[in-house]
DNA sequence: AAATTTAAGACTAATTCGGTCCGAAAGGTA
DNA sequence: TACCTTTCGGACCGAATTAGTCTTAAATTT
């Protein structure tokens, strides 16, 4: 139960690589995929999505790549991680209030919440330059 | 990220249901499954996993059904969680000691085995009677 | 023997996962 | 201008997982 898929995974090893890199240094696509041993277009995907939501930016044509959006220091792992996979949502009762079959009766409910909040919070207290060491 | 299936959603209400039964009470998989709202056949599946475990008692024939194997203070929500999602396993790197891609050098290794384990410990801390009130 | 109820296993449709492929667009270089 | 490099966007695809169904068999009771 509760997996981080592979896409998550490569995107953690992704952003600690481009993390590692001297700071202002751009990084091709297919130089970070071969370090970090994920399939290329895979990585491209998820490198373009983050390039929308700032967490990297990217350059194109001759000398163009990838570099972090921001310090690495700044970026928590929960950012990384949900920027992939989603919210962090142990049930769906979380997402709408409401959704929850059973209404008031669903004593199972404070108990995702509980969970939800948790892991929120160790992923939110990791940052990605933590990471590179 | 890190959500329920519905068979685990299932799993727990139906227990659930079982636990609110007057002690020694036998319930049909026909009637759980109405009560619960959740399809007969499939929660039927679920149920037959559980009476292999032990965390349900089953019978056969006329005036047969399910009842809860032990008290229900004495079931975790982890218990019945893990029963049909599996362990609780934010990342496969925690599973096989040493699947971690880049060793020692993960980083992220530790962070994952912390999730887990406060994961385990919220799940642990509740019993399926605490769920019934 | 007949009716009831769970057990076991094969089967299936829909969704998600884990990618690939290709043409277009943007930027650099001669 | 023409050409090269590199990311962008979208369609596509096979395999695995999810969410079930269906059928036949095995207990148990009446």
């Amino acid at each position: 139960m509760m997996e981080l898929t592979r896409k998550g995974e490569y995107a953690i090893r992704g952003v600690i690589y481009l993390a590692r890199l001297p700071q202002g240094k751009v990084a091709l696509i297919s130089e970070i995929a071969e370090a970090t041993r994920v399939p290329q277009t895979f990585l491209a995907k998820i490198f373009q999505s983050f390039a929308k939501l700032g967490l990297v930016n990217s350059y194109r044509g001759t000398g163009g790549g990838f570099v972090l959006g921001r310090p690495a220091a700044k970026i928590s792992l929960r950012e990384v991680v949900e920027a992939v996979e989603g919210p962090i949502m142990p049930n769906r009762c979380l997402m709408d209030e409401g959704t929850c079959e059973f209404g008031e009766t669903c004593m199972v409910h404070p108990v995702w919440r509980k969970v939800q909040s948790q892991v929120e919070q160790i992923l939110d207290s990791v940052t990605i330059e933590e990471l590179t060491k």
